[in-house]
DNA sequence: ATCTTCTTGTTGACAGTGTCAATATAAGTC
DNA sequence: GACTTATATTGACACTGTCAACAAGAAGAT
């Protein structure tokens, strides 16, 4: 009968899936800085170049959490867009409705928004295909808002950059407790304000 | 005649300000992350302890650096506005001089700017001066172009966040080299399709 | 001029980090 | 059964930020 062996060669779950839920928790406590490999392992319960196996480096963790928050961004999106536009709302509505998820994504999963666009920390290319993916539902929603009058003589890629940096702009320095001038309540009456009915509509 | 001395006891040079432009000049190179103080070090040539009387801890040069960052910063908008008035422009042509300097600073200066919103890697409190110092900037000139009629109806905080939000998001996305889906050149057209003028201007 | 104190640098040590190589065990495959 | 593959282990390496103890020169006081 072997005492408690120092071996205990399988981990018991999913380690891969754990690695990622532990740097998530890690983040949003401290941020990316304090992601410590060898710390998730200590808190696991494996030794320290367990994570090789799933992730080769550190970078290609973060890389697949940031590609995770693609993917449900996109999905965020959809969905709100989805629910205004069954709910009797216009393009425009539609718009908003994304602007306000943009928001509250960031706000939800604050690691995973940290992380996906910090390039410095992870190569681009193995996220670029959901980025780009995210921007694009935002793009259609402008071309739409567009087809029934708003900014109609002014280019989609124009008028859906600015729609972006705007929303990103807000959930960034939200994400950094920067003192914005307005209420977080009041995140509504902003985005209407940029996304707000012009003089030809 | 001593050969070569191994003790060369004051630096040649002001150790403090060649830290803080090494750094940043890693910091555009590679990102913050890349910063290692013993790097920075061997580069000027002391020894690896050598910083901590200028800076006790690497938290303090990063401090450094990004309130460095935001008097530049103030200063920039500052001089922009100025330009633009005294060019005849209007407060909305002064208002939207501001946003592009905002995003020449971002340009300029990245690696300022990618450490004045890093709010992980140094106390806030050390900057949030110079922070709201400029801000203010940005508020005063919309209260500006409220008073001649844009947004005239609207608390000017929102529209201060909304401009802040809008041009700060552009800047961040276009720093992380995210296809923001418009060219560079036509930022100019982007910012002026949110601060453009309104059904009631 | 001498003594003292302060500033700014030095060396050496410490625990902690990411990554690699070599190894061992369990699980899956023929 | 034997063989391969996937997953974990230990041990090592160079590197990091920070601390303590110390030294040399500058600045000030007497």
């Amino acid at each position: 009968m072997a005492a408690k062996s120092a071996n205990p060669i399988h981990y018991a779950g999913d380690l891969r899936a754990d690695l990622v839920a532990e740097a998530v928790r890690v983040i949003a406590a401290d941020g990316t800085d304090a992601v410590s490999l060898r710390a998730l392992t200590r808190q696991l319960g494996v030794s320290h170049a367990a994570p090789k196996n799933h992730f080769p480096t550190k970078e290609a963790l973060f890389a697949e959490i940031a590609r995770e928050g693609f993917i449900r961004f996109e999905n965020a999106l959809r969905a709100a867009g989805d629910k205004a536009s069954s709910a009797g709302g216009d393009a425009l509505a539609v718009l908003e409705a994304q602007g306000m998820a943009y928001l509250t994504f960031a706000e939800e999963y604050p690691s995973h928004f940290a992380l996906m666009f910090r390039t410095d920390l992870f190569d681009p290319d193995h996220v670029s295909a959901e980025g780009q993916a995210a921007f694009q539902v935002l793009e259609e929603s402008v071309a739409a808002a567009q087809a029934i009058g708003w900014h109609h003589n002014v280019d989609t890629n124009q008028v859906a950059t600015m729609v972006w940096s705007t929303v990103h702009g807000l959930a960034h320095l939200e994400a950094q407790d920067m003192p914005v001038g307005t209420d977080r309540s009041e995140r509504a009456e902003v985005i209407r304000l940029a996304f707000g009915p012009t003089a030809d509509r």
